[in-house]
RNA sequence: GCGGGUGUAGCUCAGAUGGUAGAGCAGAGGAUUGUGACUCCUCGUGUCGCGGGUUCGAUUCCCGUCACUCGCCCCA
């Protein structure tokens, strides 16, 4: 069998990257106005990063990382290695590395690349996918909660996200969360053998879990059971506070979101505040983003205590959201060899186009003048300069417009032949002929 | 890890209740000498995913296998 890539990793083709483009543009744009810098971790880290942060019982760590033994190895220096499955551990790892709490009190960053998770894949979700993500570190208050979600909202908006809307939740702090997960388990633990096998393995293991179960049963246990949420507002720490101005904050600035009690994320190091954004256009993997609160991560790697929010956007799932086309752009000009005798002049004149700028395309094949022509069509080039001997000889050829335009008699000289085809309006008549 | 679907030309697909296959698009050349698009003419290619079995004969039936895809779990 020929050769292929690995499942679940894909090619982004050439026709598709314009779109990618895009997207990251508008990142840079969105993210950079809100004072976010780019930040650019290693894709590897040693296994223990994310089995510390993201938690050992998740799904990610206990069966999708992709973690390979270093070649150090060979000389008895043995390290796990892993392909970053998230960028949220690297960002706070690098955080913490170069002690960038001593240069200021609040750090916004963003970053961009591929992860690596081993999935199934299937629609929206592949083993190497691509994120983008913000971190902003040493905010306490609810009001960079609320901002990063109308950030949120005003970049999928001008991406193009249709259907979309946000879902919040808090679980709040290590002391009302386990409140409430006591009560919880509780709860559950008078029916633990109603439930499912895979709710009796999350009683123990991430209780919250059980409350999103999509088995028919153990969602009507569900329904009565108590939720963390209530304990979270009875919080003594401030964590139903902070809860209610997030809310309220992002009424103020018309940010719509439902309350989702339900709501649980996948990794183990957030604290209050968690949401997703969701598109209903999307398949069963609903969420574009998703993100919240990790108010110990930092301290727990070892920095000082530094309270912080981000979040993580799949860019494949951002990109099935665009239904509009990116046109490709042609040549500017395409070069038409008519006589063999012409063909090193025409190289030297488009190496010299090429050289201040304009794209510039020049047929290799030696094929007849209709046939370059209608390459130069397709190839959706604007003008066309057709050189045979006849031209060579005047000095002067024909600059025939391949959009509605008119043609121009132009002198074989660069800088004329550049300023005719920047001067002119693709497919509008000239004004001045 | 568990289910379902699909695998036929570069692409999208059709097809024969078993006798070695097609249509559109794309591609190439041409419609008087060196000028695209629209139109017209001409042209090609396929180990019918792979390996076995049944059969005179299978791409079509059976079994296995691989790949892709959708869903579950979980997540971006």
């Amino acid at each position: 069998m020929a050769l292929q890539a690995v499942k679940g990793m894909n090619d982004v083709l050439p026709d598709e990257v314009a779109r990618w483009h895009r997207v990251e543009a508008l990142a840079r744009e969105v993210f950079g106005a809100h004072g976010y810098r780019e930040i650019r971790p290693p894709l590897l880290e040693v296994t223990e990063l994310f089995e510390r942060s993201v938690g050992d019982t998740t799904d990610i760590v206990q069966k999708e990382m992709y973690t390979f033994e270093n070649r150090s190895a060979e000389r008895g220096d043995a390290k796990r290695l892993t392909l970053r499955p998230e960028g949220t551990a690297g960002v706070v790892r690098a955080y913490v590395e170069h002690k960038m709490w001593g240069q200021s009190d609040e750090h916004r960053f963003y970053y961009l690349g591929p992860m690596f998770r081993h999935e199934r894949p299937q629609k929206g979700r592949f083993r190497q996918f691509h994120q983008v993500g913000c971190e902003a570190l040493g905010m306490p208050g609810p009001g960079i909660d609320v901002e990063m979600l109308s950030m949120l909202q005003q970049f999928l908006t001008a991406a193009g996200v249709g259907g979309l809307y946000f879902q919040l939740n808090t679980l709040g702090c290590p002391t009302c969360r386990a409140a409430g997960l006591a009560a919880l388990k509780a709860y559950f633990e008078p029916h633990r053998a109603a439930l499912c096998a895979d709710c009796q393995r999350r009683l123990d293991q991430n209780a919250l879990r059980v409350l999103d179960c999509k088995v028919e049963a153990d969602q009507a246990l569900a329904r009565g059971a108590p939720t963390v949420l209530s304990s979270v507002l009875a919080c003594t720490q401030g964590c139903g506070d902070h809860y209610r101005a997030v809310r309220a904050g992002l009424d103020a600035l018309k940010v719509p979101f439902q309350e989702n009690p339900l709501l649980v994320r996948g990794l183990d190091y957030y604290t209050r505040t968690v949401f997703e954004a969701c598109s209903s256009e999307l398949g069963s993997q609903s969420a574009v983003t998703g993100g919240g609160r990790y108010d110990r991560l930092v301290e727990e790697f070892g920095g000082q205590p530094t309270p912080a929010i981000g979040f993580a956007l799949g860019v494949e799932r951002l990109l099935m959201l665009q239904k509009d086309v990116v046109s490709a752009r042609g040549p500017e000009l395409s070069v038409v060899v008519a006589e063999e005798s012409a063909r090193s002049s025409a190289m030297v004149l488009v190496q010299g186009l090429r050289a201040r700028g304009t794209w510039c395309d020049l047929d290799h094949s030696g094929k007849s003048v209709k046939s370059q022509m209608r390459r130069a069509d397709k190839a959706g080039s604007t003008w066309v300069l057709v050189l045979g001997g006849l031209e060579m000889q005047a000095g002067k050829a024909t600059l025939k417009n391949l959009r509605g335009g008119a043609s121009k008699d132009v002198a074989l000289e660069i800088d004329h032949i550049q300023a005719v085809i920047r001067s002119a309006t693709p497919g509008a008549p000239s004004a001045n002929p």
